[in-house]
Formats: C-alpha cells, structure tokens, sequence
DNA sequence: CTGAAAGCGCTTACAG
DNA sequence: CTGAAAGCGCTTACAG
C-alpha cells in the first residue's frame, strides 16, 4: 500500500504541491483558509511528510548517530537513554552504535552514519588510531565526544576530569589509613582511564606514596577481567589493601574475587569504582565509585551537537567536575 | 564541503551515471574493464552512495526500529547489544526507542520510524492499547514482536514460554518446602508478567497451594518498586517464605528490602527473578533466576523480520523455552 | 554492453 | 498569496 504524498494532498486540496509545502513548513505567505483546508486534508488523508525526500533536499534526517562502546555495559546504556530521551524531545532519532572500542567498527559504523546523512555523531568511544576522527572533523559533520578525549583532533568535547576522579578515589583510600594500594586500568585506548590512573598517582605522590608499575594492572573492561585481575593481585607476596577500579565493572569483578578468595570487603580490602552505574547499588557491599554527571554531560553534548557555537573554528571543551559516592566498599582495615 | 556524487564519479570514469549505478549493484551488465575502471574512480574519490537517495527509489533505507521499554534496563540493553550486532553484520543500523511501555511514547516512536521508511520495526514493548499495533500491521512495514505478545493481532512474535517460567519457578521453591510464597508483578501494561504469574500459580495449585490475591503484588518494574512491595510484604503478619519476581529488578529491590530489614536470604526468604541478566550474577547472594534464550530470540525475531515467510497471511509464533538457573538467592528455610 | 530520460517525494527560488 | 519548474542523488525500464 503506497503511502499518501504531498502530491495527493495537494490535488485533494485543490492546490500546488508548493504550496502545501510552504503551509506544512510555514515558509512563504499562505492564506489562513488555504492553510486550514491544506491540514484538514493531511488529517483525513494521515499524510506523513517522507524524512527521506526532504533530507535529499539537504534538510536534515532528523537522525544521529551514537559511538560508544557497548549498549550492554550500563554505564553506557544510561547514557544512550539520556541522549535518547533529549533527542527525542527534539523530533530526532539515535542510531546506537557499539563499537567493542574496534577501530575497524568504529570506521565502519562511522560510514555507514555519513551514508545516511545523520545530522551529527555524538562520540563516546575510545579508539586506537584517531585519523578516522581527523578525517571525520574535516567534514562538515556536527561532532561531539562525550566522556572521553578526542587527543589532539579539533572536536567539541564534554568530559569528565578524569585526573581529579583519580586523585578523589586516592584521598578517600589515603584517608582511611591505606598504602599498599593497587589499579586496574581499562586498555589503553580509553584515554579516560589513564587520566584516572594519573590523577589516582597523582594524588598518592602527594601524600608521599609511589605506586608503581607493578601495581598498575591493565586489563580488559568487563567484570571478568576485573576477577582474573584482582585474582592476581590477591595471590601477589604484599598483597594490596585496597584497589582503585578504573570503572565499575571492573570493580565489581573485584569484588568477586575479593568473595571467592574469602578476603572481606571493607574489612580486608577496600574496594573503589568508577562511573556510579546502577550496579554499583547493587552489590554487596555496595559499591564506593566516583561519580560523573551523566545527564548533565549529555545534555551539554547534545546542545552542542545541534547548536555548535558560531565561530567554529574554536572548539569546546567543557569539563565537569567528578564525586565521590562512599558507599560500603571502602574502610579502615581491621 | 560537498560530497562526491554519482556524477563525480561517472564524469571522471567517463561513461553515464547509468551505468556506474548498475556496477555498484551488479545491475544489468557492465564489462570487466570498465567495472574496474569504475571501482577505481569511486575509490579515488572516496565516493560513498547516499543511503537517501537510494532509498527515495523504493530501495531500503537499511534502517531498522528497535522499540523497548528502556535501554537503561539491563535486560533491554543486552536485547539491543544482539539486535544491533546482526543488524550490523548485515548492514542496517538500528534507532532505539525506549517507550517507558507508554502508549503516547510508542505512538510518536512508530510514527517517527515510518516516516523515515525504515525496513522493519522489532517490538518488545508492552502497550496498553494495541490499536497503533492494529493500524502498524496493515501497512506493508515489517514488524515482529520479541519478548512480548501481541494480543490478538497477527505479527509474527518470538517469545518465552512465560506461563513455563513461572511454572519452573514455582517448583524450585516447593521443592525447597516453602508454602508461604508471594509474587512480585510489573504492570499489566506487559503481558509476559501475566503470564509468568498464572504460570506461577499453575504451580503452586498443582502441588495444591493456592495463591490467593493478596499475595500478589503489582509494582512498578523497577529495583524501588521491587523494594517498596517487599517491604511491604515482610510487614504483613503471614510473612512469605518466597519471593518470585516478575524480572530481575524487582528481585533486586526484593533483595535490598531483605537486606535492610535485617532478613537473611536465603535462610530466612528465597527470591526468585526473571530475565538472568548480568544484575543477577552480581548481588550477593547472587540471583536465582529464570533464563531466556535472548540471543536466540533475537536472532529469530530479526531474521523473521529480514526474510518474512512467503505466505504473509500467516504468521508465525515461534516459543521459546526459558530455564531455571540456581544460584544463592534460594534455599530452603532455616 | 551502455546511455538518455523519467521519476522517487520533497523544497526552493522565481514569476506572476 | 500561489504555482510551474528545476533539482536533490539515485534506480530503472527502455532504446540502441
């Protein structure tokens, strides 16, 4: 059953297509009684405007894509849904895209969205070689990275300060007497992880710690790696009292480890995460995390996405500050 | 800066848009030579074939909808990662919409999908009024229903045997000798939580225990709604033994409830899920849960809704069979 | 094997 | 205020 047209309307309301068009996008000058009749007749004939043929006009999609890493990781999926709930209040549609931090994927989804003419791509994942970013930006597509550091490229950005995340979760383990500490580190594509890491020695040195390279444990970014982990360091001759998450999977993989080695948290080990997902609610003990904000991240990205300053040649990068959410993973050691 | 278009590319090749259109898509034929010469351009100039225009001549727009409750929820993320995964090996990417199971939401979304003709919708929401569903299915969009039931209306679904689950875990708990049981309902917006409910009660009755209505509680469908109800239920004089939970939030809150009223579980109380999603295997005590076969489903559901039967009068409903997957939240009581 | 031409459903100057 | 016409970037008969 083919859909009705404009020229179906325009003909039932005994007028040009133009000027239905101009009635429909108030372009123009149409008679009120012309206009009246013009969307009486859309109503009875359910007439729905194709997004398709006017994009081909060079108006917008009404559609944008989002990069990140992956939809099942909750810290992610609650960012697609701020996004979603924002974009939607706007008319827009968002084509999730769960890149594993592949560059391969994220090259090709990156196609596959200028094939279809989104609007804009909101970028929240890491990736190893950033020429697909720089060749992106020489474009004219609407670019913002979200949550993570586009180095060097020319991009508008809304992060998180990461280093201070770092430093937060040092002062609070430093606080309650810990020293032989240890981080799990995501990969290193993820440049917001290392800027934890920094902070996290960053704020140690303050307090005349060293951490060193063996302490830093570079991992995948999920709750097993996260185990095998802390299964190692659990195992190590001085073994740490405490374990800074570069996020909360990787926290929660901790935990386990923690459970499974029979090693009491907070009793024994204290145990901090990174992102303030549901999940860290979830556990037990709950899980101690740094938080970011999330909905007023997205929010901030997503303006910038549809009203990108005028000058462009400047870009933006607005950077808020992190929290520390205590929970009941983190004490003195007894 | 404008993009190459299929005239950059014939100009340059020296032979009609015609045929370049016919070498991409293996149309009609176009010698070797000229194939190759053709290729070589288009790689030259890094020419990308709009997506729009193809799909204004009746062409796909390889776009598909993915309409659920709320990709926030781990159950509906983890359906969108296997969605979005076979989208992608195809080709298609795919717009989530989170409805909040809410008609108005569901309205707006579907509307929006049409109007950018994607090629097919997947649904596993629930809706209170299956008219918009009605109207969806007379036109010649492809639609297919996954993890819900579309009363009455003839789509293709691909679903769990809920009344089944419900049933299993019914039987885990007798066989743990409880009797005093309660369940935790989610809205009557979504069937599959009937379902698994008078699947609950089946069990029960067929081991002769009635399940009367004041055991039954209608929440919400989140970890709160869980927490509330349960709160609820330890206060009451006949407090239940056993908790069955209509999905894994509502476990979670039941959970959490136990926890704060300083119920042991599950020496004192068993809770049950639905769903086993990654929340379950992170409590402590992990959750006892009811599985579904999620990446077979979707599988399922996007080839039904890729490669629709040939005799498109009848439609198919394929069941699935869901699982009991023990872990610490039951036991027998204490 | 290849190209000229029509058409998909819109929008946008441009006349009137 | 309104309409005829061109054009967006493709695909598809139809001739040759």
């Amino acid at each position: 059953m083919k859909s009705t047209t404009i020229y179906d309307v325009a003909k039932e309301a005994g007028v040009s297509i133009a000027t239905v068009s101009n009635a429909i996008n108030g372009k123009g000058k149409v008679s009120k009684k012309r206009k009246d009749e013009i969307f009486k007749v859309m109503e009875r004939l359910k007439y729905q405007p194709s997004v398709i043929a006017s994009a081909l006009m060079g108006k917008k999609t009404y559609t944008i894509g989002l990069l990140i890493p992956d939809v099942s990781n909750p810290f992610f999926a609650e960012i697609a849904r701020t996004v979603e709930d924002l974009a939607h209040s706007e008319g827009y549609s968002v084509i999730v895209c769960s890149t594993d931090n592949r560059d391969e994927r994220v090259e090709k989804y990156i196609r596959l969205l200028e094939q279809k003419n989104v609007d804009g791509i909101l970028i929240g994942t890491g990736m190893e070689n950033s020429e697909i970013l720089a060749q992106l930006a020489e474009k004219d597509l609407a670019i913002v990275m979200i949550a993570r550091e586009a180095s060097s490229i020319a991009v508008h950005s809304v992060v998180t300060n990461d280093f201070r995340g770092g430093t937060l979760a040092a002062e609070h383990l430093l606080g309650h007497g810990h020293t032989r500490m240890a981080v799990l580190a995501e990969d290193m594509r993820v440049t917001s992880s290392l800027e934890r890491v920094r902070g996290f020695r960053f704020g140690l040195f303050e307090a005349g710690i060293t951490l060193g390279e063996e302490h830093i444990e570079t991992c995948g970014s999920g709750i097993k790696d996260g185990k095998r982990a802390t299964v190692e360091l659990l195992r190590s001759k001085d073994r740490p009292t405490a374990i800074f998450c570069c996020n909360d999977l990787l926290a929660i993989g901790a935990l386990q480890a923690a459970k499974e080695a029979g090693v009491r948290v907070p009793e024994d080990l204290s145990v901090v995460g990174f992102d303030d997902t549901i999940l860290s609610t979830v556990t037990n003990p709950s899980l101690t995390t740094i938080s970011q904000p999330m909905d007023q991240m997205a929010q901030l990205a997503f303006n910038l996405l549809m009203n990108p300053p005028e000058s462009s040649e400047i870009k933006q990068r607005i950077i808020m500050q992190p929290e520390l959410v205590i929970r009941e993973s983190t004490g003195t050691l007894q």
